[in-house]
DNA sequence: TTGTACGCGTTATCAC
DNA sequence: GTGATAACGCGTACAA
């Protein structure tokens, strides 16, 4: 049971040092900081005294916005299973009004104990990498726990609970080829976004393997969301107009279909469209849509599960890179993929 | 500046059994804790320390699940406005893995000043109403500061930010039978529902003012959800069929829309469908659907403002219900009303 | 069931 | 910028 004291000690410097490096408080010579980071992290980290450091039972499920569904999905798949695990969840939308790392303090202060981030900031395509990288790595020195959800994130020693993006892309591309299509388009993401380029590769390389040229002008690049799926939609219908679409995800597809109807094409007779998440609403739409489902449960589990071994004292501290895991997402045929017209 | 120190002295107990009330540890005499909490109530609500009763800027937005989408939409709309007025939110799921109870004992405990609940509990047709309100009183009588969003609890003394339920209901029949409709079912919630029952008083007001029987036949109840819109649009179909029908969720509706495509009928031709609440996707369904928003922003700007008030140690405390306030839903007109078949 | 004594981290103050 | 110190408020172990 280590406090503030023996951490002042070992680290040569007082108990207020300590206590202002935890608080993150500005006013501290940065050698100094480090030298007190060193030895907390030194320490076994069962070091659990009775204050700020105690245990509480509370982790925190950090996602990035609550509008595409899938992330509420995600959240009360974690906290779910973190129930079971005994702990309690406090959520943060991180996109919004608050920034992750204003977060990520606010939790820390309210003596969480771990945290799991869904798509953290670092796989934002509009966030500076670079910086985003330095700060994980600060809260990594500070002995942060935390476990990523499609963090997609490999450089980070935080373990990373993904899909299978590129087979996503493959699988998705393979459907369409099996029913015959031929010109298959793909509405992505922003260019930036690595799960919207890995999908692509999957993609391009199922289209290869059938020998079919993956033209970059039957790709479309928009914002995430429903009005960012019809605009790619528009685009790619302004060009050689395909017989089938990809999209990254089922809210784009849903604008995507919604814009190929504005057209006067219907859903799969002229065009066929698979989306990708399996929102629960995507079985509910006219037509159902055939989509790649991410394990959200599957997934959940690990993301939790290791997070409790990296939170139990009695566990050995173990490196994040090795318990990374990534899942397989299953194609789910619905209604909104047929043959090509002829 | 009071602390435990000044409530012990007041209600003539130690520091220790004040900690205990105020945490809600067992093994407590009722009238010792009655005495510590009738104390707390008479100190002027400024009275904040620097310990567990001090500021901290963060307030917990509790919503009864995330699977509707309207639910986030809700959390992000409070968010945001919390932000503006200078707090963190952090956010419970009530109804999956823990309940509302045990968010509150949590949250209180993480040092969250104020409480916004979504549909709390006492609004659950699920829940023991006698029981919860035993409980909203409890938090009440310790102080807790707390708001309502669609609490349906008026003789609670918590101020409720309403949606005028009653009139959502009317307004959409009248649109039916604007539209010429003269069976207009009604796909209800559970039957203890109040929501579900105030919008179906609604639905039998505008068909009593057309001269048109609100017959009992043509109500179906089920449980919140797709599904449960599908079972119950299932049920309607089988009796004398109407030609339109109103849904108590826009996610009922989709569930309501995809059981009668499945039996060939569609929408709007055959039937026409009204949903409520105006979830984003409502408008990238096929057919886009027509629905009754609820003013989202504007309630959550309410009651955020409204607990904000509650918060200040400037303001003076003020009683509760006096400050409840309903708003008009907005009938919005999309692809799934037309006139029925001739 | 309740009070006392102690441990904890935080904050404020002042010295250097 | 950092350390020493003291006061403070909360939580808990323990004793009554």
């Amino acid at each position: 049971m280590a406090g503030l004291a023996d951490i002042a000690k070992a680290a040569g410097v007082s108990v207020s040092t300590v206590s202002r490096v935890l608080n993150r408080r500005a006013g501290i010579k940065e050698d100094t900081r480090q030298r007190v980071l060193d030895v907390l992290n030194q320490l076994p980290h069962t070091a659990r005294g009775l204050g700020a450091l105690r245990r509480t039972g509370v982790v925190g499920l950090l996602v990035p916005e609550l509008s595409n569904p899938v992330f509420p999905a995600f959240a009360e798949a974690l906290e779910s299973r973190a129930a079971q695990a005994g702990y309690a969840s406090l959520l943060c939308n991180t996109r919004a009004a608050m920034s992750e790392k204003d977060y990520v303090q606010m939790l820390t202060a309210r003596g969480v104990e771990g945290m799991i981030f869904v798509s953290p900031e670092i796989a934002n395509p509009d966030s500076d990498e670079r910086r985003s990288r330095r700060e994980y790595e600060e809260l990594l020195g500070e002995g942060v726990r935390m476990v990523f959800v499609n963090g997609c994130a490999p450089s980070l020693d935080v373990p990373d609970i993904t899909v299978d993006e590129h087979l996503a892309g493959y699988t998705a591309a393979r459907h369409l080829l099996d029913l015959g299509h031929r010109r298959i388009g793909f509405v992505s993401g922003p260019a930036r976004a690595l799960p919207s380029r890995l999908k692509q590769a999957g993609w391009s390389a199922a289209l290869d393997e059938a020998g079919v040229e993956p033209a970059a002008e039957l790709v479309a690049h928009a914002a995430f969301g429903a009005e960012g799926g019809a605009a790619a939609m528009a685009e790619l219908l302004d060009g050689p107009r395909p017989t089938a679409v990809l999209c990254s995800s089922d809210v784009m597809a849903l604008g995507a279909m919604r814009e190929a109807k504005r057209r006067g094409l219907s859903t799969p007779e002229d065009l066929s469209v698979v989306g990708f998440d399996d929102i629960g609403l995507a079985a509910y739409c006219q037509p159902a849509l055939t989509t790649l489902a991410q394990p959200i449960a599957d997934m959940a589990a690990a993301a939790v599960d290791e997070l409790a071994r990296r939170l139990d004292p009695d566990e050995p501290p173990r490196r994040a890179t090795s318990f990374s895991r990534m899942f397989r997402p299953t194609l789910i045929v619905r209604e909104s993929t047929a043959a090509p017209p002829s």
